[in-house]
RNA sequence: GGAGGGGUACCAAAGCGGUCAAAUGGGGCGGGCUGUAAACCCGUUGACUUCGGUCUUCGAAAGUUCGAAUCUUUCCCCCUCCA
């Protein structure tokens, strides 16, 4: 049964442009497929910027078809230029196998391993770029691509009209991305690229190629960039971006941040990172008209695909009892500390710069001078003020910056 | 290779010998309002401080000067035009 997988691409609008529409849909129902998405390796961990990649390649499962997750270990050498501005900074290979090590850890939670058939399949492209001729590899695929074409493609003319550079490195990185794609098609039957819109260009070139080497026909398929209502790019909070890794950011805090989505993005988010069906979201859009519901059940259910049913529930557990009952709840951040250093007193600067909870104690005073940390709820007036043990209750204080950000500080 | 323009804090952009830790805008952060939303309003935005100050920052290094983001020299990088 492999019902029709483009169909919920398009109701979850996950569809921004695609090549051979017809025909993809057509094979889709035919047969089980197989497509791969491209990430990029320049940090130890994906955030919510490349979700939307994942919830479709978690689609791709639930209809039947194969995930391939390509780490771009060799294209991610060189950087894309596409949607960036300047170039950016160059790893080294020992850190980005540790990089992709760590990213693979989400994919094995987000999507389906249980199940042979379409258990996602990991290539890492160094595998065959680092190997590659320059000679040879000039005269067999760089002889297909025309300078004419490529000074076409956004990323390199957004580059060049901005009178930004361009290096000859990043300008081969379309290649590589139209190499990787002829590559997985022909070893891996893999007949489908999905990407970000900004990866059209780079896509096409690959199915392109394909084309001219194999006279085999690929398909491509780009997901809308996603803009928050405010008009920010998704994923990063100027303070910090929102990490996919538990490591990086608790599961606590994933909550949250979907909890404060901005009302205007709530339903899109439904149906992008939620597995709620989608017509099902539109009568829950018409019957619950308390939006802060909505907002926790996106919350509860895109918490649950990363981190589980139980971190989930836990999380909103947690947030209520903090914010609608102004208590503690267990799941927040927790700062330990020995009894001996509170019985010598520890002074709130010290504290909030040494836990790292703010960067330096300049910002520390500023903070305190406007009235964002609280102890036990009630605002620290004075820099000076000392931790003491009488701030316990059952050897524990919440410590509050902002409205939001709690701290539990646990005597140990 | 030749001629010209430029590199300032998270970003954009003023400053062009002292009054500059550096105008202004955006962003960030905190507060108020509210719904853990948006909009709006207020404050804040290098570090350390015994709150008197002290230290480090305007591409890099060296120099002139009582004193430099501001002047000089060398170097690095970017852009435009010409070849």
């Amino acid at each position: 049964m492999k019902n029709d997988f483009l169909q919920e691409m398009q109701e979850r609008g996950f569809l921004n442009q695609c090549t051979y529409l017809d025909k993809l849909r057509e094979i889709c129902n035919k047969k089980s497929i197989s497509g791969y998405i491209g990430f990029d390796c320049t940090a130890s961990s994906l955030h919510v910027g490349s979700l939307l990649q994942i919830m479709i390649l978690k689609l791709m499962q639930k209809h039947g078809h194969q995930p391939i997750i390509l780490l771009g270990g060799g294209t991610t050498l060189i950087g894309d230029p596409s949607g960036k501005d300047t170039t950016r900074k160059i790893l080294e290979q020992s850190e980005i196998k540790n990089n992709i090590k760590s990213i693979k850890k989400v994919f094995n939670k987000i999507l389906d391993t249980s199940n042979k058939e379409i258990s996602p399949v990991f290539v890492d492209n160094a595998d065959w770029l680092t190997k590659l001729n320059y000679i040879q590899f000039l005269r067999d695929t760089g002889s297909h691509f025309t300078i004419n074409k490529m000074l076409t493609f956004d990323s390199v003319k957004l580059r060049l009209e901005r009178e930004q550079s361009l290096s000859y490195m990043e300008f081969n990185y379309m290649i590589l991305q139209a190499y990787d794609f002829y590559q997985l098609f022909k070893n891996n039957n893999c007949v489908l690229q999905i990407g970000g819109s900004d990866q059209w260009g780079n896509i096409v070139s690959g199915v392109d190629l394909i084309r001219r080497k194999l006279q085999k026909e690929a398909y491509g398929l780009t997901s809308p960039l996603i803009t928050l209502a405010s008009g920010a790019k998704m994923g990063k909070t100027e303070k910090g971006a929102i990490w996919l890794n538990e490591d990086k950011l608790s599961s606590y805090e994933y909550w949250q941040f979907w909890r404060n989505t901005d009302d205007r993005d709530v339903k899109r988010f439904l149906k992008f990172f939620t597995e709620i069906q989608p017509n099902e979201i539109d009568t829950i859009f018409d019957k619950e008209k308390n939006i802060n519901n909505l907002k926790i059940l996106l919350a509860n259910e895109a918490t649950k695909i990363l981190h589980g049913e139980n971190a989930s529930k836990k999380a909103e557990f947690t947030a209520k009892k903090t914010f609608e009952e102004g208590g503690i709840g267990s799941d927040l951040p927790e700062i330990q500390i020995k009894s001996e250093e509170i019985e010598k007193g520890v002074n709130i600067l010290d504290f909030i710069a040494n836990f790292k909870i703010l960067s330096s104690k300049s910002e520390a005073r500023r903070v305190i001078a406007n009235k964002g940390f609280k102890i036990n709820d009630t605002i620290i007036e004075n820099e000076k003020r000392v931790l003491e043990l009488k701030d316990f209750r059952n050897k524990i204080l919440k410590l509050s910056y902002g409205k939001k950000k709690h701290y539990l500080i646990k005597i140990i």
